[in-house]
DNA sequence: ACTTGATATGTAACCGGTTACACATTATGA
DNA sequence: TCATAATGTGTAACCGGTTACATATCAAGT
């Protein structure tokens, strides 16, 4: 790799000219610039990030925070995190905690010290101190991060209700639910409008974790204890799926006997059979305004704190009845 | 965050000295070394790793190329890598390159110009002549580049044979396939060992790319096209998925009437309805190896070129039917 | 007692950029 | 015509580490 004193040299100019003219600022002569652009060709050079890092205090490096890539909610939202970033100039750095403090902090020094510019967190215990006191912009995503950072999150209060209110309406009188883990307040939320919908319909509800192998364990449970029920919501879609694997090993037939609603919006909502029909998070529109948000946290040094809540929508599919207008 | 220079200068003594005890080489006394980390501690000094990098040429840091992330595949294997990288030091860098050489070539410069320390591809048209001329340790992942570079793939070829086996021993008789995109090499040899051992009994076949939609079109091409048919075999899960939903929209019986065996063993395998009979391949341990192995060739400095050929195993689940010892 | 090697530490150069500052030269306006 | 501003360019300091090298002390060996 070429040097900028290479350049310089070849140029029959000095390296402050050659900086000059990578980075479009301050005085140089055509014949200068001319000169240099030919030898930034013909040498293939490309300035060393990482001297320049050292100077400008930037790195172009945005670190993501999150559980864990192979929860399935998580790929998409990285993807647009790393489209937007990228389309910026920036890298993204993964970092995959399992909610675990030690690991958090880690992470956390480390990308400190290599001096990303920023930081996007899909994950926390909202009681961890660790991110108030960097002085970093930092956005959490999905997740509210009690002082004052900056959030962008989706309406699940809404989406709880929604899922409660297409239930009843597509004929469920008798709804349970499974939530998801107690400690994350936008799932509770999902929760909270459900309940507050379906009122005196609920007869069972019980929790789980996202992972597909507790989710089957709280459906069995569901089934075991509260059946029957006719609607069920599940927080999010990898237990829709566990919900609905289950109903049909126990040769309920879904929708005609159970209707289930997921949650999230997921691919893998796609993928059952038959498909499932969910509440949608936009999450890629997620993933996109909290990177936005971020850069401009970073370039502009915006300094409000702004919560940004994007609707959720129904994605009807095969798990439920088609309420009203029948096709 | 403080510097080596305050930290020498409250240690009463040099920054060669603080430097020498961070990095444990060259002679300390033990008084120096005591004071020097009081003084680390005291100041919560953390060495600036873009400094360190300027000197020393490496970043801790290495870039992994994958199509997408969104990809139910790649999850699990960035997973590894970083898991792997974290716990020695390295921090992993992501790049979504959608298969498309002109961001690949974008990547491959900014990875080259923050200096990271290797390269683990999971992408590539064999083809493309980027990454030849790169002077950097890098491992291929379930690719194959064809000039000397290192790889860790799972054998293909095996596992399309073990299906088309499996398939045959549970009775099937009418076998149909559908292949994934033809320029992977990997995946051309599933589709090759099930060929070879299929023989007469294949009866249709087509071929797909890896998303959902275009799987869902592919399977109903095979029906329109080759029904009947009564065991199919996927080149991957997430067709193998499709071919299910499809089969299960058309009141084909699954098993009974048709199995499916799919390959990879992701998750969504499990979360089907039933769940898929899959040919798995060690995608973490792949993950793993992959990372291993590059630290090994960055750190390390070997060169003999290594390709690392894991075994695939059956994951039987519901899509086929029991074969010999019925429980 | 004197050479020699091990131990201990500081100074300064270096990594590859950016930019403040000094110093020209040229253009502009009174 | 001359003061002044705009333009153009190079030198060197700086970012925060690492390490070669110089220097000094001390213990061991002969």
């Amino acid at each position: 790799m070429a040097t900028i004193k290479q350049v310089a040299k070849r140029a029959n100019v000095s390296v402050a000219t050659v900086s000059r003219v990578m980075n479009n600022n301050g005085y140089v002569s055509a014949e200068a610039r001319e000169a240099v652009e030919r030898a930034i060709a013909e040498l293939d050079y490309a300035p060393n990030r990482v001297a320049r890092s050292l100077f400008t205090k930037t790195s172009g490096l945005i670190g993501l925070i999150m559980p864990d890539i192979t929860n399935p909610f998580f790929p998409q939202l990285a993807r647009a995190i790393e489209d937007v970033a990228n389309q910026h100039g920036y890298q993204v750095v993964l970092c995959n905690t399992d909610e675990q403090l030690a690991k958090e902090q880690t992470y956390l020094i480390a990308l400190q010290t290599m001096h990303v510019d920023g930081l996007i967190i899909t994950t926390n215990h909202s009681d961890n101190p660790n991110y108030e006191k960097l002085e970093l912009p930092m956005v959490a995503l999905d997740r509210i991060v009690k002082s004052g950072i900056d959030a962008v999150i989706s309406d699940g209060y809404e989406g709880g209700r929604l899922a409660a209110e297409t239930l009843l309406s597509c004929g469920a009188t008798r709804l349970a639910h499974i939530g998801g883990p107690e400690h994350l307040q936008t799932v509770k939320r999902r929760t909270d409008g459900f309940l507050d919908v379906a009122g005196e319909h609920l007869v069972g509800m019980t929790h789980s974790s996202f992972t597909f192998k507790e989710a089957l364990t709280a459906s069995q449970t569901l089934f075991d204890e509260h059946w029957p029920f006719d609607g069920v919501f599940a927080a999010n879609d990898v237990i829709a799926a566990a919900v609905l694997q289950e109903a049909l090993r126990r040769n309920v037939r879904v929708p005609e006997d159970l209707q289930i609603i997921g949650y999230d919006g997921i691919e893998l909502g796609e993928m059952t059979s038959p498909p499932l029909t969910t509440i949608a998070q936009p999450i890629y529109e997620m993933g996109r305004r909290a990177t936005e948000r971020l850069l401009d946290l970073i370039e502009k040094k915006e300094t409000a704190t702004k919560e940004i809540l994007l609707p959720v929508t129904l994605t009807e599919r095969q798990t439920t009845k088609r309420k009203g207008h029948d096709t």
